[in-house]
DNA sequence: GATGAATGAGATTTCATTCAT
DNA sequence: GATGAATGAAATCTCATTCAT
């Protein structure tokens, strides 16, 4: 009896929080009411009130829903590439694989939401600083270690080289959430490229 | 009645931007409240009113605001430079020189507030991507001349090559919104060395 | 879902306009708040709302109520009778019969209300011309149908004689509406013997 | 000194009241706004201030030109007629005489304003029962009068006659302010007709 | 568990009125 | 005397949340 409640629940919720993310990557966090999100999950208010306390618990199921993509795993497995270069452009790959999923436009825009959120209520901030701070630690290490293989200028700061990888991560889906036509695989190259070394192909 | 007017008028539409400004980097947009506005700006409810239609065309003075920094004329001096690495670093130092200003952290969360509401409302989208598509059109004619020249692959895709800039611009500014301790002058070392080619120290 | 709400809802909207109703009589269209309609509904204003898209919507519904005690079957029945003074003495006690009812003086202030409103107001002098429209095409028969059989003076216009009919039940509710206490009887009587040719006693 | 003063203050409140029945007839009081009558007038709301109390003291001022029309003063003359037909229809004329002058409708409808505030405005109907009360009082004479000379029958009560007499008038105000095409000089004819015992031709 | 009507605080906006210039 | 910018109380309307059924 409460395991088939359990999962009942579990499944409420989710049906609620993607409603939720797909409303949120309509209009907005704030914008959107509660009587969107119902009616996108096809329930009563007092239903979705069931199953969360409030709007901002709301927000916060979706916001984690927004960043889930983004797995820490993928750095360990980098590491482990002997190839520095491969070892960038396998990231790249991996990182921007989801990029031209189906729904990938509606992610990106949830998750600007996400960061404009995060800018500015310390709540979220503190709940969601925690994944990109593992993130942040695991590409410091790729960093560390390709400058240790002598790949990469030993005297660049590693967090700021990390820094650098995250905005160009982020700061593609920024310009993807304006334009989603913006060809992924060319940008993928481009990265790659400026990592790996072989975009300049001018006198060193 | 003109004497005054002119001046006075442009004046309180600055005032009243400006605590707007404030305000949506402190708070977002929707947040905010024509309350909070007034209280910002010392002044009535009905003084806003005289100036501005409503809160929805004070976000648009404020969003032109937070873009006004973003002068697309930097790129044709770039484009005069000879050397490709001194155009490159010379951009960097450029676009990145404002970041340590007094009140850029606010530039940068209200910068935020912005792309988040661009994605989702289609009014401000249609007013504030001229900018970003004219420095995108600058930033492209910048990348062809470095491949004319032989200094950077000319198998990569121009504008792929300039999304990468803008990532990594508008990418650290999403990083400074959320932390403002990050250095800035490592990072444009390493956005300098990425795009001038000097990162890397491996085999070619 | 359809058990309570189909009649719950028309007793709702009921409430909310008679309550409406008695606030326009009291205080006319524009100075009643919606509050003071919330209040005399004892109703919130979200429950208001849950039923009228606004103040303009219940405005429209209650002049409707205030339009419905004129009936234009009423003149269907008197072209029917073959004595004209009986014909008009039937329609004046007919027409008039409502205006010691409880609740007339409401009635006769709120009419005014409207009257003032559609002198002013085109979306309203467009809902509710239909009704005064069909009233006139009924008197102006009922007039003809009397020049026909050689009762009243064919030099006469009907439409103008119909005119006369409608000044004399509106003008009198005019009256009424200032001091409730003129009395009804009396009135109709001289209508009727105005109407009928028996007011007049001197030479023909 | 005074005496110029006065004189201009006194064109100044015409001005005023002037530009503000004008808007009271194409808006009614209340959405009517200080701004509309300023603009209206060509005046600032400072020096509107310097001449009337507030928005209510223009009202009550220019509800006095809405009657000013109504001089009691023809009452008196139509006694003198012999002719009782004659004192009727010379009353009929000289009531309805204004209802085709320039400007006429903005009068009616502003004069239906009127009616409705009364309804519902205890300060605007003290202020302006007297001169209804002396005209009803002057056509109760009139009545009396006709009835003394066997003209009217005597059985009709006096006071409820000259009800009919006011609604003849009013009552077509309130079409002609529907509808300004009606057509005054038929139905001054059918007021003749039905007061003269002349529109009634069958059998007594 | 689910519903959706109701609540009521609070947001945006208007406008009569004042007052420094 | 005149101006019109500024005030701020009050009006309309929205929406997160509750609770009787």
């Amino acid at each position: 009896m409460p395991k088939v409640s359990e999962a009942h629940v579990e499944a409420r919720k989710e049906q609620i929080v993607n409603a939720a993310f797909l409303c949120f990557a309509r209009k907005g966090f704030h914008p959107t009411t509660m009587q969107d999100i119902c009616t996108e999950a096809n329930l009563s208010p007092g239903a979705v009130y069931r199953y969360f306390a409030g709007k901002e618990d709301i927000i916060q199921r979706a916001c984690g829903e927004a960043q889930a993509a983004q797995h820490a795993g993928l750095l360990e497995e980098a590491l482990a590439e002997p190839d520095t270069r491969a070892m960038f452009s396998g990231l790249a790959s991996a990182f921007f694989s989801h990029f031209d999923d189906d729904g990938a436009d509606v992610h990106n825009r949830a998750s600007l939401q996400l960061w404009a959120e995060m800018a500015v209520n310390e709540r979220v901030r503190e709940s969601f600083s925690r994944n990109p701070a593992a993130i942040r630690a695991g590409l410091d290490s790729v960093v560390r270690e390709a400058q240790r293989r002598g790949d990469i200028d030993a005297g660049l700061a590693p967090g700021a080289f990390a820094s650098a990888m995250i905005a160009l991560y982020e700061g593609f889906r920024l310009q993807k959430a304006m334009d989603p036509t913006i060809d992924t695989a060319d940008y993928v190259r481009v990265v790659a490229a400026l990592l790996g070394g072989t975009a300049w192909t001018g006198a060193r």
